[in-house]
DNA sequence: TAGCACGACTCAGAAAGGTGGTG
DNA sequence: CCACCACCTTTCTGAGTCGTGCT
């Protein structure tokens, strides 16, 4: 109780600090925002072509071709911890873009309190469009997030309008939402070549010579903290971030222009970093950055290096394996500790959890796994020694598993249970650091997160490998491949909220309707005939798309499995790269494209 | 020198936006 | 031809990981 008091007292002064020095002066609107039409637009668009080669002219002499063709193939990969300290040498980009400037709402549409419209000041007007974008979502329900909302909302009123309103639930945001959405809908088109627009001005940039995309070149508007779970400051406003908020980074010759009538936080020409400005959230007081997108060559660099790393520990894992089962019978609790948390880590895929700051949701990962976590069976279902997790994962995913393990895991796991109560942690002896400190003694550059990429990768090409062995029509190939990546996604537990389970299961009640209405009204056998074979194709690829409904299947692919396993397994099975990899993807990874050939084994 | 806070990065699911099929 | 819907892709930004530097 007192470190969580601690802790709300601290983040409250640093909250008031950043705060403090926020400026509160309207910025001016960029052409951008003049644009009504999506004539204007088109004009617009062909200066920009000229302005963006202009904000991107490089003074780097060196031919970018060449660099970009064939870097994957000259580069020396580098361990983890011995990357160069110089990530760039000459970079220049336009900055970042700033959100437009908030527009008063027109005259009849209005907040009502207890019945009553009211016309309240601008800051606080804005912060009700935000409440009203959010009707309909259970996260308004949330108590934490009303109580955080209508304080804060309430601070943004004048003295007169405080008085007045007192109650969130007399407060009807109705009009404004219906008002938006009416916006909304006017503004349909107009919005893909503002995008474009913006996207010349802003989105991209030279590194080292290199014409490269920036991930995210838009400022994050100012609204509602939302969190995920139960986090503390859900409801929280964030407040609108200026340009004397923000960092520069880049080549002390291309400092981009601020808004007219403002300036920048800061300017710095720092090499050892990739992040192009920079800014403090409000809410979380965390920086946050804008960076290159992961198309770009230096991202793809890393990339390679990620899963080089990766793929390395396949030369130690036998060392390593050997390592923490020597730990489980040390007389030493912490080795014994060591051994498991690693153990669960290498193979149950849980990520270690670093230490979190009380302000955060309550989210557990191996190092924070507390003994109401686990339940032990002796026996479960015809398997010994059966250990069932049920607690809450990264972004508040829900862990739910049960996994057979080791006796020697078993015996340890329950003699760290033995006298603790249900809120103790179990690995008491052990910290992040002192796990990671250790794994790197075994393997240079290694670390817990390793693991998951590792393994993720191998079980993908030893399915893919099992599943397409025998297989050569393009449809099965591409069924299996889907699979395959289900098991990867499943293993490390990727979940994903829609389910395309329900909408499978709606076709083939709708097929067993029309069957049976065909039946009634007596239709032709043909009809009927296909209606059942549909019918049947629906029901035979139910378990596979159980699998691929529970599981979200881009997380693995985008961060985990290396895309060279794919690549490979698509020269081998003459299977077009575009098939399996969406357009952003096939860019991310151009270099495993480039690189892999049928040959590749991770 | 240990422990902690924090900076910089990767990883994550949800929401928004786009597209193409169907009635 | 259009409205609607389902599905897929992109965007957004919150949540972890882990090294570094400060006290």
């Amino acid at each position: 109780m007192e470190d969580s008091c601690g802790a709300i007292i601290h983040y409250s002064l640093r909250r008031a600090a950043v705060l403090q020095q926020q400026h509160v002066e309207p910025i001016e609107e960029k052409s951008i925002e003049s644009i009504e039409s999506i004539e204007d637009a088109d004009v617009l668009l062909e200066s920009a072509e000229e302005e963006s080669l202009e904000i991107i002219q490089c003074r780097d002499t060196e031919s970018s071709d060449t660099i970009r063709s064939n870097w994957h193939e000259q580069l020396s990969v580098s361990v983890a911890g011995s990357e160069d300290k110089i990530k760039w040498h000459s970079l220049q980009h336009g900055g970042p873009l700033f959100p437009p400037r908030y527009k008063r709402l027109p005259d009849n549409v209005r907040m009502c309190y207890n019945g009553q419209p009211m016309k309240l000041s601008t800051a606080a007007e804005e912060a009700a469009t935000w409440y009203a974008k959010l009707l309909g979502r259970p996260v308004l329900q949330n108590a934490i997030f009303q109580a955080n909302f209508f304080r804060e909302f309430r601070m943004l009123m004048r003295p007169n309008e405080r008085r007045i309103i007192k109650d969130l639930e007399l407060c009807d945001f109705e009009r404004i939402a219906q008002h938006l959405q009416r916006q909304k809908m006017s503004q349909r088109g107009v919005g893909q070549h503002r995008k474009l627009l913006e996207q010349h001005h802003f989105g991209l940039c030279c590194i080292d010579g290199e014409l490269e995309m920036i991930a995210n070149y838009r400022i994050e508007p100012a609204g509602i903290f939302l969190g995920r779970g139960k986090h503390p400051l859900m409801g929280a406003l964030k407040h609108r971030i200026r340009p004397e908020d923000v960092t520069i980074n880049c080549s002390p010759y291309a400092v981009p222009a601020a808004p007219a009538g403002h300036h920048w936080k800061a300017v710095q020409h720092d090499q050892s970093v990739v992040w192009l400005a920079r800014w403090r959230d409000s809410v979380t007081l965390g920086y946050k950055y804008m960076q290159l997108s992961s198309a770009s060559r230096l991202q793809g660099k890393r990339e390679l290096n990620k899963f080089e790393l990766a793929r390395r520990v396949s030369s130690y894992i036998d060392r390593i394996r050997q390592s923490y089962w020597e730990d489980w019978k040390s007389p030493n609790l912490m080795q014994r500790q060591r051994g498991v948390a690693i153990y669960l880590i290498d193979r149950v895929m849980l990520r270690v959890c670093s230490d979190k700051s009380e302000l955060t949701a309550d989210c557990e990962g191996c190092c924070r796994l507390r003994v109401e976590h686990l339940n032990l069976f002796m026996e479960l279902q015809g398997n010994a020694y059966v250990v069932e997790f049920n607690f809450v994962g990264k972004d508040c995913t829900k862990y739910r598993r049960q996994v057979a393990v080791n006796q020697h895991v078993f015996e340890n796991l329950r003699s760290f249970m033995q006298r603790k109560l249900p809120q103790d942690q179990l690995f008491d002896q052990l910290t992040v650091k002192m796990l990671n400190q250790h794994l790197r003694s075994l393997m240079q550059g290694l670390t817990a997160k390793v693991f998951r990429t590792y393994n993720a990768s191998r079980l993908l090409q030893s399915s893919l490998d099992e599943l397409t062995r025998n297989l050569t029509s393009p449809e099965e190939l591409l069924n299996a491949f889907a699979i395959a990546h289900a098991n990867a996604a499943k293993f490390c537990n990727h979940q994903g909220a829609q389910s395309k389970l329900s909408s499978h299961k709606r076709a083939i009640r709708a097929k067993q309707l029309a069957i049976s209405k065909c039946r009634r009204s007596r239709a032709n056998t043909c009809r009927l005939l296909q209606l059942q074979q549909d019918l049947d194709l629906l029901q035979s690829s139910l378990s596979d798309a159980e699998l691929r409904s529970s599981v979200a299947l881009s997380t693995s692919k985008v961060n985990y499995v290396d895309p060279r396993i794919t690549v490979a397994w698509c020269k081998k099975h003459k299977v077009p790269i575009e098939q399996v990899f969406d357009a952003a993807l096939c860019s991310k990874f151009d270099w495993a494209i480039t690189a892999a050939d049928a040959s590749f084994r991770f």
